[in-house]
DNA sequence: GATGCGTCAACGATATATCGCTAATGTTCG
DNA sequence: CGAACATTAGCGATATATCGTTGACGCATC
């Protein structure tokens, strides 16, 4: 069992078990959409397009975050890696001599180092393939931005509606995901 | 201007430029519903949920996360304070003496000092009140359990349709929302 | 009492990092 | 070639922390 984020004297009875609360999460939130694109991408991809982004055209230093957000602009949203695997793949090209981190904490960049350069100019073209990831279809986009602006008018039900026009809210709401299940099983 | 992720040479024209993006943010996600509650808890409810966990019996030591979790198990759901809220307000009963934390980076929990316990013995009172924080009404939470039932439906439209579904899709959300607009227009 | 100003705590965004799980790939064996 | 096994990289969850903005509250003044 992991390791437990509240100590507690175990004769107690706690408020504080986690089997014992409702799972709701943070303040009523729930998942957004989920993105488009296969489910993982395939092994090297992380390293590549990190590499990729600190060997083009002018670009002297790049924070984890920035290089996240630099893959996700570069695939028109297609794939934004997560911490979870960018700050480990930073680590290991830093372990492997080809990247250098300058700054600590928050100011920590990363920037190619002389033989990250020539490692990068031989391998040019294995480094760009990730780049050209399946884009969303419009028919795709234009569905995330449906889904979008219904959750816009959903957020208005928060303080500005009476418990009567919530529930009639969640018909609708139930009546579409319907109208949704007939649409996949066509 | 904000500190710049990317440090790029002045004169070139490199592809990172914020400007020059869609906003599309992670993988075609978009915000979820946005939590019950008011915008903002009152001054001073961060302070006293933080002394009030902490000093419930049988809670020895608790890490700063397992505080949002527990405020917001606790306030089910209704509110659950954000990382931006809970650390500094950590560190300020550091500073006062009411806390002391224990390990470092991950490890770090916080549990009362001497002083704090007898602060909050003596404040029970004041810092319990943030706990009974307006709760999502039973309508509230079907309308979000719809929501999130209808989001599930909407991510098998990521690999498993064609476009034309999707279209249908995005026509179909696209008069719900109308028809939501109809009901807040009650 | 009403208005304006100053302060500061709460928030969302930014940013780093690790952990546990598992999908995917490569290797070995029959 | 197919199946089984081993390895490891990618992912989501967990976890910490800071920054810039701004809403809310208290105080001073009229």
């Amino acid at each position: 069992m992991r390791h437990h984020q509240i100590h507690q004297h175990p004769h107690h009875d706690h408020p504080l078990h986690r089997a014992e609360f409702p799972g709701f999460g943070r303040g009523g939130e729930f998942p957004g959409f989920p993105p488009f694109g296969p489910r993982r991408r395939p092994k090297g991809d992380v390293r590549a397009a990190i590499l990729a982004i600190l060997a083009a055209d002018g670009v002297e230093a790049v924070n984890g975050y920035g290089i996240m957000k630099a893959i996700g602009e570069q695939t028109e949203g297609a794939w934004t890696p997560s911490p979870g695997s960018v700050y480990p793949t930073l680590q290991q090209l830093v372990d492997e001599g080809l990247i250098a981190p300058t700054g600590e904490g928050r100011k920590t960049e990363y920037a190619l180092t002389e033989e990250g350069r020539a490692y990068t100019a031989e391998h040019a073209e294995e480094l760009a393939s990730w780049a050209t990831a399946q884009r969303p279809s419009d028919a795709a986009r234009a569905l995330m931005e449906s889904a979008g602006r219904l959750m816009a008018v959903l957020g208005q039900f928060r303080h500005a509606a009476t418990d009567a026009q919530r529930a009639a809210a969640a018909e609708q709401l139930d009546a579409t995901r319907k109208a949704l299940y007939l649409i996949l099983a066509e």
